[in-house]
DNA sequence: CTGAAAGCGCTTACAG
DNA sequence: CTGAAAGCGCTTACAG
């Protein structure tokens, strides 16, 4: 039972033929505004001012309803707050995945740095699939949040123009594009495909393949890296595409089929860690020297890949800088200063067994 | 802008001295389910009644009303409507952290399977302080959760029972305990003590030695392998405590000081993979053989560990089925059937190098 | 510094 | 199958 008491009633009400039916809706449901001013003395607008406002309220006033407050446990609807001054106080995070992810640790400090200023994290997870994305927006708008985290640039132009639309500020993360939504803090995914085929000349490799899930980011990962190696008159890459998630069962069956076409390979760029370290461990059962025979980067911030397998190469992004510079664009917005803006965050080829 | 019209006013309406003042509260806000009867030409509630119960909705109605709806691209106000049904459709997750965590696979599926059930998840990070639990609980409380995911069991008597006041299922997972709140998803941190205790000792481990965070489950892990082992003859463990998060740095950190305790140490169990992983590394750079020397235990659900590093054993446990299962008990009870109830779902010594 | 009235956008509980 | 009225628990916009 949440509350022990019925609203207290002014004596012996009785029916009165001239008024209307006052209807009954399930109940005494818990503590309200005006139980606490009741018991305390006051209005309920005080009430609301010392949760809202309290540097408004005499100090003695202020005292006195928190100790009722404290008293009776009473904890304000929000739901009732948000609907009657428009300030839901939620932030909604919209993420493919979540699980062994390199997104986690973005929404881990994402949600660190909101909740700190007095917001609270909607989770709504899109997977890889486009299809119910509709569905998706509609749930997520339905509770009226303040601000939109996206991982990933919205794809679809529908997409792009209801949010565009909503009117309340929206970051979009981890990918770089020409237009923003609104704001974006990122990198180029592009750009990252183009490091790592730079990275894969210097070093004179001869025959590079890749490993990729077929995601949006992934493939313009492998776009970049195309386009620079046939620059550098490279071309006829072989290539094995998988369907996100990544994992590294996925990387591991993939190493095979990619020698099946081209038996000569001698360096694979994967587009992920976890396909990396699965690709490491199927080149290690056949025998394959990493990195002498066959050089191997992956993508990712996760301090495991290269920790673990110092074999490895990886390309690595700040997450958690993306995570709290992502927080601090939303707020600077919704506190009325800030303005729209493209922070790129960068990354970095870090090559731990390159000696 | 949200909307492009005003709500449509029906006539000239010349202010009436007798009527009492009608206050602007900040102006045209978003679509209404007003907007959309109007349009339509119904009442509201049919309108609503499109949404929540299409079946009691005559088929022309249900079609017409869609069409406006679609045309508008009216999406319903979850605030209003969960503060007059006392319907949120709003579940509460409570989790110390997400980012390279073992929680991260639990709330995926559990979020994937409750979204496919018309709730939210709103995601509460914890940390590992218990301090600013109370704070955590109100901001949770004040959204109205229909039911709540903890994972880990509550901690303190007041949290405990401001949860089980509130009248709503309650999950609690990844642990172990005799009185639950409500419901429970989990396994005994204890008996993995215990039983990674029995295989080192099947395995004639002589010294065995401990690194582990010190928070609450990681240290009834200890427990049960202390005890165990005491009850072997072994005692006067040599150990590590360090803060959570746990990471492979500071189980890098960690080993060195573990054989100054105890140089003569043969054993480790680590109270993550994290820490394994780095326990390992350091044990590497020492010259220690892994396992012939130095035999590594982990803990954690990460393909990653044992995948990568054949000669770690690690405790596994099934985060995703934790998380599909706890979605159930809550749902199973939302729908008014369920009972209160805990399912142990294991755990299990994995050994990839034992040969 | 405090409060009475009205309204936020829905749904309940009836009634037809 | 559909609707008019009242209410959900707060906050806004005034007024004092």
């Amino acid at each position: 039972m949440p509350n022990k008491e019925p609203p207290a009633a002014a004596g012996a009400e009785l029916p009165d033929a001239a008024a209307p039916v006052r209807r009954m809706r399930g109940g005494p449901k818990g503590l309200r505004i005006t139980d606490v001013a009741a018991q305390a003395g006051v209005a309920p607008i005080t009430v609301s001012r010392v949760f809202n406002s309290p540097e408004t309220v005499a100090p003695e006033t202020l005292e006195r309803v928190r100790q009722v407050v404290q008293k009776l446990g009473y904890v304000p609807n929000r739901l009732a707050g948000g609907l009657s001054s428009s300030r839901s106080r939620l932030i909604a995070a919209i993420v493919p995945t979540i699980a062994h992810s390199l997104f986690s640790e973005t929404i881990q400090v994402f949600s660190e740095t909101m909740s700190r200023a007095g917001y609270q994290v909607l989770l709504a997870l899109s997977g890889y699939d486009d299809s119910s994305e509709e569905v998706l927006l509609d749930a997520v708008l339905s509770r009226r949040p303040e601000g939109v985290l996206l991982t990933g640039v919205a794809h679809t132009d529908s997409l792009r123009e209801r949010l565009a639309n909503v009117g309340i500020p929206i970051v979009e993360t981890w990918d770089m594009t020409d237009r923003p939504i609104d704001m974006l803090v990122g990198f180029s995914h592009y750009q990252i495909g183009v490091a790592v085929a730079e990275h894969f000349l210097q070093r004179n490799v001869r025959k590079p393949g890749l490993v990729s899930a077929n995601d949006e980011r992934a493939l313009a990962r492998r776009r970049g890296f195309r386009e620079r190696l046939a620059q550098a008159g490279i071309s006829g890459i072989a290539e094995v595409l998988v369907a996100p998630p990544s994992s590294v069962a996925l990387g591991k069956a993939a190493l095979p089929r990619l020698i099946e076409q081209a038996p000569d390979i001698d360096a694979v760029f994967c587009g992920s860690d976890l396909l990396a370290i699965g690709t490491l461990n199927a080149a290690r059962q056949m025998g394959l020297s990493v990195p002498s025979r066959l050089a191997i980067c992956g993508f990712g911030d996760l301090e495991f890949a290269t920790e673990t397998t110092p074999q490895l190469t990886s390309v690595h992004v700040d997450g958690t800088r993306i995570g709290v510079t992502a927080a601090r664009c939303l707020l600077d917005r919704l506190s009325g200063s800030g303005q729209s803006k493209v922070t790129d965050v960068g990354f970095e080829v870090v090559r731990r067994g390159s000696s």
